[in-house]
DNA sequence: CAGGCACCTATCCGGTTGGATAGCCGCGGT
DNA sequence: ACCGCGGCTATCCAACCGGATAGGTGCCTG
């Protein structure tokens, strides 16, 4: 078997290609980015490529789709330190190979990578069920669902007014939900709630 | 020699233990967060200790320095994936053994290992190099020293009332700061302005 | 059915913001 | 000495924001 591995970090490269190749006599190739991955793709072919999820040139899901999109970039997976479950759902549904979080054990890897050459998607199950039970977002369980999309507009520094147009409801409306929203989450002006939506994690 | 490994990455966990023992010949033992790696320290002696930068329990520096105040706590490196120049810095002055970014080669954090257990104190030139020669803050560049402190004040949710005085100038000078600011950075009200400070990394 | 809740609309008011314009001071460079 | 520039102050005005108050709809639940 076959494998690209593309990720920034070289200390994890040289030692997975080291423990792949020894343990479960896996030929892997490395490359330190998405161009240099895309090259090898381009001319080579192998079982399965494993992208990192931050990594030069990958641009969040962009990467993953280019090379996705190329001959010989049937199976690929996104392995990451630090993506969430969010962004793992979206790797999986958009068709790729599996999802590994680095915090996966090394033995546990040799198996989804001889999974995944196999066809199958793979994505550790604790990882998505874990962080599908998690308090949601601290903030959106306490925000309904339309000041939530108030709360994002401020974030993008819309004035009412425009909030308004794009919801398409009156700016009155929004000024309430403005409103209410300070008060929830302990803001007293736009700014200082768009600073604590970022601050947490929303949008 | 006989390290200890302390990163939620339980892949690099595993990898580097094998690297290590068989091409180092460095005994070495892991934990998966702070707190285990405290007790580790605490019944037991190491050569070195590695702290991941992101990791449960470390809280940036906090836990680099609470490791270090122990007992066998005397020489503490940080590793990390995605810490900057900055941190790099911090963590050299707070007086540990070493900064190793996880893009570092495999032979080379051998060697890196070697020399700190021997008592120096480590880090990659070029990665602080390379930094410095950052072309600073794109966006702090063309702005004034006083339009910065008035923009820290706008990431703060302040008003220009609020600024003024903590700035001790009157409220009109604010306001003129806030508006030269927002046709340099490119903003239209105080919130995209905020938005914009963070999103450059500013504050 | 009544009450609660989310969501919508409306009006009023005082305070803040954004934009324009104008002048003053001090500093460094030609 | 002059100019330019950054920093400071000021005034005016239209627009926007934050807060209060009052009321309407539809849905779910006890």
């Amino acid at each position: 078997m076959r494998i690209l591995i593309a990720d920034d970090h070289e200390l994890l490269r040289d030692t997975l290609v080291l423990f792949l190749e020894s343990e479960g006599g896996i030929e892997t190739v490395t490359a330190p980015d998405l161009a240099s991955a895309e090259e090898l793709v381009a001319k080579d072919s192998f079982d399965l490529v494993l992208l990192d999820y931050s990594m030069p040139g990958m641009n969040g899901l962009a990467g993953l789709e280019r090379i996705m999109g190329m001959d010989g970039g049937q199976r690929v997976a996104i392995i990451s330190g630090t993506a969430k479950r969010e962004v793992a759902e979206e790797v999986l549904a958009s068709g790729a190979a599996g999802f590994l979080p680095k915090t996966l054990s090394a033995k546990s890897l040799i198996n989804a990578v001889r999974f995944m050459a196999m066809g199958e998607q793979y994505a550790p199950l604790d990882f998505l069920r874990a962080a599908e039970n998690e308090p949601e977002h601290p903030l959106a369980k306490s925000l309904s669902q339309r000041e939530i999309e108030v709360l994002q507009g401020l974030t993008e520094g819309k004035s009412n007014k425009e909030i308004a147009r794009d919801l398409d409801i009156r700016e009155p409306t929004v000024k309430l939900h403005v409103k209410t929203l300070y008060r929830k989450i302990g803001a007293s002006n736009r700014t200082q709630a768009a600073m604590i939506a970022r601050d947490k994690g929303l949008f």
